[in-house]
DNA sequence: GCGGTATAGTTGTCGCGTCAACCAATGCGG
DNA sequence: CCGCATTGGTTGACGCGACAACTATACCGC
């Protein structure tokens, strides 16, 4: 299955490394889920969407760009967007100059919803990321995920490594 | 809800080191599940749970412990273990000691498939990850990767952090 | 301004993972 | 030994996300 003619395999400090990486990839994202279900009755992602919403202009975005920052396809959003509109954290509605667009704008229950949701969330990121790494710890951390990211976002879909000082 | 009186929030930098650590987190296993349902017609979980059992003695494994290697919940991995077994991977027996206990032991077709697809897998980590990141990238990385271990896995269910030097 | 193509979103279907209910075997207190 | 709780696994129902098909609007060449 297009085997590479010389097959690398990794060496002990990266397998150590590997292991830890996946299993904080495995853990976090559902540590972060498990809290906002329990405290804010949502998903990680209702909660991402919500919050992307709120640092909008006009707390207002096209589908497409809102999908773009939360790193969705189309189809996940539209579902999503459907039950938050449910619940009525936000309202669509077409776009006055394009007739394809829609636009998806905060409710203000919805902005509420973000204000009560955002300490606890921030609270449960750092405590368990960034309390305990001191200044060095935390630049290394950020260089290594920029150099990862290179290759797993090579297309920069999050506009994150544009500004690279 | 639950909101600490004095609710803390991110600094610039820890923003910017959490933003991407998100975008890694989101695109990395999309990735390697990719390339290994691509390459071997697997997800990410089932080869896992195939090299799992191939690094056991006689490639066999309790459910349960099978479980935890995996970080999987115990249906979760009973539905994937059929699966694999009907593709003929892997077989399930009692235990002979203990009744309730269910074996897994990998087939020889199993154990064919999981020699056949690692290489690959391997050559998308080191690519992915590794191959850009030297000896203090990588020494720097696996210790934050350490310390938010000691969060987010506070009983050591990987059995990582034992063996720290 | 009319056909054809590209773009923006929505909807339906399917597969995987979670949760709760369930079944089977063990161990243990009397 | 005999209830009865505990442990190990499996099964079924439901929800979310991926993929494909579809709708609708806008753009483009002529």
């Amino acid at each position: 299955m297009d085997d590479d003619a010389s097959p690398r395999w990794l060496d002990d400090e990266q397998m150590r490394s590997w292991l830890r990486l996946q299993a904080v990839i495995g853990l976090l994202p559902a540590l972060l889920d498990q809290q906002l279900r329990h405290d804010a009755d949502l998903t990680h992602f209702e909660y991402l969407t919500l919050a992307m919403l709120s640092q909008a202009d006009d707390r207002s975005l096209r589908m497409s760009d809102l999908a773009r920052r939360t790193n969705a396809t189309l189809p996940r959003l539209s579902h999503v967007a459907r039950r938050l509109e449910d619940r009525g954290f936000l309202r669509r509605g077409p776009a006055p100059d394009d007739g394809r667009v829609t636009v998806a704008t905060l409710t203000e229950a919805g902005w509420h919803k973000v204000v009560a949701s955002a300490p606890g969330h921030a609270r449960t990121v750092l405590e368990n990321v960034y309390d305990d790494l001191d200044r060095d710890d935390l630049h290394a951390f950020t260089r290594v995920l920029d150099t990862v990211l290179a290759h797993v976002d090579p297309h920069d879909s999050f506009g994150l490594r544009t500004g690279r000082p």
